[in-house]
DNA sequence: TTGCGTGCAAAGGTTTTGCATGGCA
DNA sequence: TGCCATGCAAAACCTTTGCACGCAA
């Protein structure tokens, strides 16, 4: 299956280094880079692919414009901690949440309107708190 | 507020004519050609995310790579009345929840994380029941 | 040796922006 | 008249792809 090779070890590390954040591509490509080792913008779109589909770290789109963002699920994910997304419209702020109540939602659309929720896709949009305070 | 330009009442009844149906930005510039109007890609965009600010229209963001869809949802929308909406990701079907108990969402964000929920921007993705049947 | 992985560069496509012009209020 | 909206074009951006070379198995 997939190789062992130096790119995908240094990529997996920093991942699994920084548990529940957001990572984008360009902040592997950049990371890798800062410690000495050269890597291709490719390479590291290629492997998160792989990634992804291994299961081994999620991928989030927030918009079109906004960098996907990945995350290092690893062991998590089979524990069924789902995790949600909150979008400032005004700074573009991303708020990264695990909390308790929220996945209750995913329940309740399921019981009472037959509908399979992806919390992987689903962000929040509204205005984050320091945004509200300066408006 | 938003001026009336013959643009702007074009895009609107495009928009209109096709309820529950996603477009494109590039569907309606491709239309409004169709019909013997010159528009810019830019204009469409421009207009496009001041109806979406309205809550006129909705913004539904795929991937990064396919372009985002946009549907009518009718003016009556920034009434005060809260209304969910439900993606589905096979089959693209939108469904309209008015829902007590996803209410309760926003005001959870707002107490619990200080975040204002926009519920007009707010898209849970997921599957439907059929598709879900399906699989 | 086989074939996947990598790097570099360029392409691909959507969305945004700058600037001068035109149109609504 | 004062702005906002528009059009055109170019830019910006993330992501993908082509191709030759290198490295794991």
């Amino acid at each position: 299956m997939a190789y062992k090779t130096k790119q995908r070890e240094i990529m997996m590390e920093y991942l699994k280094g920084m548990p529940g954040r957001h990572v984008t591509a360009g902040d592997v490509t950049e990371h890798l880079r800062s410690k000495g080792q050269t890597i291709g913008q490719a390479t590291v779109y290629r492997q998160l692919e792989k990634l992804v589909d291994e299961g081994i770290v999620g991928k989030y789109m927030i918009d079109g414009v906004t960098p996907a963002c990945f995350e290092y699920m690893g062991e998590n994910a089979h524990k069924g901690e789902t995790c949600f997304h909150c979008k400032c419209e005004k700074c573009g702020k991303l708020i990264h949440l695990h909390c308790e109540e929220l996945e209750g939602i995913g329940e309740h659309l399921y019981k009472d309107h037959g509908f399979v929720l992806n919390p992987l896709r689903t962000v929040f949009y509204g205005v984050c708190e320091e945004c509200a305070a300066a408006m």
